[in-house]
DNA sequence: AAAAATAAACAGAACAGTCTAATTAATTAA
DNA sequence: TTAATTAATTAGACTGTTCTGTTTATTTTT
């Protein structure tokens, strides 16, 4: 018999919290009560809030990463066709989410990228993994001559990841997946050989 | 001789503290300590702490526009060589600022954008202005025939101001405009007719 | 004098994090 | 195999600080 309380339990109910309220507005007290244990537990696992936070986002990086990496081998499409299907994926999700969260890996980006040197360097990270990722796709797709050669597969891996990231943050505030849609056409419509 | 303090010099304060901290970053009381003001004199002009980031994200939308708009009616450039002038700009300006603190409206949509309606929909409010500023230039580049009619105005105006939201964020983290610059060629080579 | 603005003390809740004690599991010794 | 010992986990009360917002009194402008 284990323990009562195990740390991935509480990494997940992390996770969904820090996802939907951020960092900032996110006290220790409500991960606390939402997962069930008490403080000295928390502080028995992790060091600090930021500590916390910090493993949250690792974990979910390398669980999105492992996903990826799964979705894009067992593809029986082609790699701009699974590029696609990847997005549209993406869409759906967040569609199905009413929008409610977004990227964990975003929205720190952005709410503690320039205040908290730790947070800002995991999720970059993160992010440069999943770019990796993308961009060994897209280099398939530049070699079997669907995907454009004009620019390098690490800079199609950027625009498109960035770009999706632009639309989903305007999903957030229009709660709408309209111009998600027109971001999906256009930019396959740009980047196709 | 007027009073000692004024709202538009608090607003500004709170302008430059809002961006670069976020919002659930910040307290009251770093915005009285940079503009020295006591903290009854702020409860005097505004109602709340979330009245007060309101009334800074409208100020600074409202300011953006007017001189957006300026930008474009005394621009002796063509629309798309304009519109590519304005994102020069913008970069530029990022850059200068060392990536410090993004765009204000960009950065409370994403932390407060699921999490507070009224700023939500200030923030959404003065994004709408902007993409129609930029979508009535769009219009015209199509009309001169330099910018695709493949999509609509706004639909153009929405990709563009959103890709540039995306990479914007990218450059807080990474704290380089190397992918802006990126996505600057990339996209104008993709909208151009 | 009336109204607006200023000033600082104050209140109550929430914050991250600490502390001591108790319980449970894992390891070692007999 | 059982007993003794050590280590890890659990529990929640507690600390000191910071948070937004209030209150009351005073000063300044009209």
């Amino acid at each position: 018999m284990g323990y009562k309380h195990n740390k991935e339990d509480i990494l997940d109910v992390g996770f969904d919290v820090l996802r939907r309220n951020g960092y900032h507005n996110v006290g220790i007290n409500q991960v606390l009560k939402e997962s069930g244990i008490p403080k000295g537990s928390f502080y028995n696992f992790f060091e600090s809030k930021e500590d916390f936070a910090r493993q949250v986002i690792e974990r979910y990086g390398c669980s999105n990463l492992a996903w990826m990496d799964g979705f894009f081998k067992d593809s029986t499409l082609s790699p701009l066709e699974s590029l696609k299907a990847f997005y549209a994926f993406m869409i759906k999700v967040n569609e199905e989410d009413a929008y409610s969260g977004g990227c964990l890996v975003n929205n720190m980006s952005m709410e503690v990228g320039r205040n908290n040197d730790l947070l800002a360097s995991e999720t970059n990270q993160q992010f440069i993994g999943w770019l990796n990722v993308l961009a060994a796709v897209a280099q398939k797709g530049q070699e079997e001559g669907e995907i454009t050669k004009k620019y390098t597969s690490l800079e199609l891996a950027e625009y498109l990841h960035a770009g999706f990231f632009g639309t989903l943050s305007r999903s957030k505030v229009t709660r709408s997946r309209v111009y998600m849609d027109t971001w999906y056409e256009m930019t396959f419509e740009f980047i196709k050989a």
